[in-house]
DNA sequence: CCATTAACCTGACAGC
DNA sequence: TGCTGTCAGGTTAATG
């Protein structure tokens, strides 16, 4: 299977490999390749970098966030083919168990576009063959008024997104569950993979109008989208750890999907149908036209 | 305001 | 072999 989108899981997973060698740890040297990638990297971006600490590594939504002992915080948003690897700089092996060693990349790789070297002693590369990816400072202490965040839904995986949330946000929405889903103000996180795949564990049919979507729904669909998302940065923890082991970069996932990309399929769910492919809002949907109501 | 669509970008792949 | 055309999808600007 082709190397997926980075959606919220796989960040998740991005960030559970960067934090032992970014948290707590100092910026020696940041080199990038190019001006920029979806837009412009910020001014003086490797001065402003140079010499911090990053006091802290979260994510929100698909985007990685690096506090910094400045008083800024780094932005980073892998697109659609954003990798992020970390390499020993010295001898192969002498960082331990926490080194997710891409071995095949020296940094200076086609799409290579920004380099970063911290006293872990690592270096951390980030790649972007399609350069939709993001990188900008924001001051910490008003990151969430920025633009970037202010209008972002609830994270999927924290208590305020229920069912009373969920109900208010798809009343009068006509538009079909499955772009509603896509939808960040909604719920941010979610990319077209994986609201397939709730839809789908769900049984509602992504064409449904979003205000369609019944109560008796309403439960299945937050408790799928929920686990899908658990049992996936699951497996990403677990591919973190076999990459300790052998080659990898971080985000090169590689999950199992029931329906994504399986057009002509039998549906998992053995109701006898088969997994079609439509196209809502530009982007493929992969569903069973029997059993999603 | 709301919903839909195109644009950004390059690698992979199908068809000739 | 190599050309051309299409497709993939996160985000956002532009359009209806």
């Amino acid at each position: 299977m082709a190397v997926s989108v980075p959606e919220l899981p796989e960040v998740e997973t991005v960030r559970m490999g960067l934090e032992p060698v970014l948290e707590g740890k100092r910026f020696t040297s940041v080199e990038t390749r190019r001006a920029g990638l979806r837009v412009p990297f910020p001014k003086d971006f490797a001065k402003r970098l140079t010499g911090h600490k990053v006091t802290r590594l979260t994510r929100r939504a698909k985007y990685l966030l690096a506090e910094l002992d400045s008083g800024e915080t780094l932005v980073i948003h892998l697109g659609m083919s954003g990798r992020i690897s970390v390499h020993a700089k010295g001898a192969p092996g002498e960082l331990g168990n926490y080194l997710h060693n891409a071995g095949h990349s020296d940094g200076h790789g086609k799409h290579d576009h920004v380099l970063f070297e911290t006293d872990a002693p690592a270096r951390i590369i980030f790649t972007d063959h399609r350069r939709f990816g993001l990188m900008v400072l924001i001051d910490t202490a008003t990151l969430t008024d920025d633009k970037l965040f202010k209008g972002l839904g609830p994270e999927p995986l924290s208590g305020d997104f229920d069912a009373k949330y969920l109900s208010a946000a798809l009343k009068g929405k006509k538009t079909p569950i499955k772009s509603a889903l896509l939808d960040q103000r909604v719920v941010s996180g979610l990319g077209n993979i994986y609201v397939c795949e709730a839809l789908f564990r769900a049984s509602i049919s992504p064409k449904r109008s979003a205000s369609k979507v019944s109560a008796a729904q309403m439960a299945p669909l937050l408790r799928e989208i929920k686990a899908v998302l658990k049992e996936a940065i699951k497996a990403g923890g677990s591919s973190l750890r076999d990459y300790a082991k052998a080659d990898g970069e971080l985000g090169n996932f590689q999950h199992h999907f029931l329906v994504y990309d399986r057009e002509g399929e039998p549906c998992p769910h053995k109701c006898g149908g088969t997994i079609k492919r439509i196209v809502q809002a530009g982007r493929s949907t992969f569903y069973c036209p029997v059993c999603q109501k």
